[in-house]
DNA sequence: TCATGTGAATTCCTTCACAGCA
DNA sequence: TGCTGTGAAGGAATTCACATGA
């Protein structure tokens, strides 16, 4: 999951709320699909399947864009895809800094998700000087000392943030001086920005986590609740392996503990 | 931003709202460094600081765990650590495998966030024969007819999607097939899984198509409010380059056309 | 006295169910 | 007839504001 905002008080962004926001990208994906297929109409059913959602919700979220559809038929694709992609700001061309060039910048840079949907990378910046000059996904990467000229230079509005932890917020604050408004923030820190400037956040473990927690909860409904689960699949489960018993045991374990005790778990 | 849910219709996990299962690794981030820095207590109005959220969500979320705070006085850190850790499935081991070995799945595997929290990385799968055997992040891919074997013999419950969308879907049925119940998903696909399955989704385009999406409405007020918000910030931004001029210029005029018209927007 | 813990109010999001139009 | 578009209902999440207890 990706977290965090800032500015702009949630919803009212010209009315159309933050969730829908969050699904236009998927539906958007979805319609770039069928349109590769030639398909030249969809129901808010079968797009809202593709896009793994209920279609009242999907038709209330076109509702917050217009009245794009044809009662009885359903959505024209590649005007609906047009149509998405406008709102999204992806008719117009976002160049975008990487800072970062670790194995995950390096993903970024090399992720053709960017390039297709308007977004134009820019720059790969670095504070090691041992990188830069370096390519990687067919670009020189730049030391940090170019960060200022680039930003400026490109007119660029978004940046991407994949440092570690430490170094994130003093490169948030050089994008915002340059003239960054929007970041997306792969660091596991909470960045503290200016008023008007967006923050998102991408962090890895914090998904494993909520898995756990969930994770957890089902084992805890016992053997026979997980072994239903495994075979009401279709995917012939041999049940085995659902939990690793010695770690729950210990768990379970430790869980019975009188109340004071505080066991040192979590090194960093 | 993560999305994606199956399984368990939102609440009700025995009552931690699922809002909350979502924060609960943010805040036990923050008392982690409080720990590390031997705090012994925080108030909540600190810890919410901290973590980026407002002090009565986080006094609002943790009286779903259980009343672990001294009025007057605050949180004892260690203890809420601990129980935090708990509530997450934390103090368990969670083996972990990791499948399509590429730049992303590089990066997954050297991510020290998953060791760090009870995560471990049972094994690095990946399909091409080439791989096998290579190490990454000190371990040896593994190909891809090992999967089965792999998550039984391990007790793996969470895997990692980072192959390519054309492989994912495939992927998932064989995880879960081997006794998978927890997938994070890397790959731009909706996954249909079985019920009982939880699929959490990481994607790193939707999240900069969200971006955009304020990027521009914070463009579309106008050179005066952009300029106000860039100064008013403490950033002394040379107010320069926020917006690439041709660029909007082009978008405005598209968007005047008329209505008919369907301009092919995104390439893939 | 001071910060937690929580009912109550509010806001936001989802879902229902059907009127309205092609 | 069939599917969109949307008021209205229902739920979930956030925020308020203050009683409560260390």
């Amino acid at each position: 999951m990706a977290t965090g905002r800032t500015h702009r008080p949630a919803t009212r962004s010209r009315g159309i709320p933050e969730a829908t926001v969050a699904r236009l990208p998927l539906y958007l994906r979805a319609l770039t699909a069928l349109s590769e297929r030639s398909v030249p109409t969809v129901s808010s059913e079968e797009l809202a399947a593709a896009a793994g959602v209920n279609s009242a919700k999907l038709r209330k979220d076109f509702s917050y864009l217009g009245s794009y559809g044809t009662r009885g038929v359903g959505y024209d694709v590649e005007y609906l895809v047009y149509q998405i992609s406008r709102e999204l700001g992806l008719t117009q061309d976002w160049p975008v800094v990487i800072v970062g060039i670790g194995n995950l910048g390096a993903a970024l840079a090399n992720y053709g998700g960017f390039a297709s949907r308007g977004f134009r990378v820019a720059a790969l910046i670095d504070a090691d000087p041992a990188m830069a000059g370096k390519p990687v996904a067919g670009m020189p990467v730049q030391h940090t000392d170019e960060l200022e000229k680039i930003i400026e230079d490109n007119g660029v509005s978004i940046g991407v943030i994949a440092t570690p932890a430490g170094a994130a917020q003093q490169v948030s604050e050089r994008l915002i001086a340059a003239g960054v408004t929007s970041i997306l923030n792969f660091a596991p820190t909470v960045l503290s920005v200016p008023e008007g400037v967006d923050v998102r956040k991408v962090d890895l473990s914090i998904e494993l986590q909520i898995l756990a927690f969930h994770e957890q909860r089902k084992a805890g409904e016992g053997a026979a609740a997980a072994a239903a689960v495994a075979s009401s699949a279709g995917g012939a489960a041999p049940a085995a392996a659902v939990v690793p018993p010695a770690g729950r045991a210990a768990a379970v374990a430790r869980k019975g503990n009188p109340e004071g005790d505080v066991p040192a778990v979590m090194p960093a």
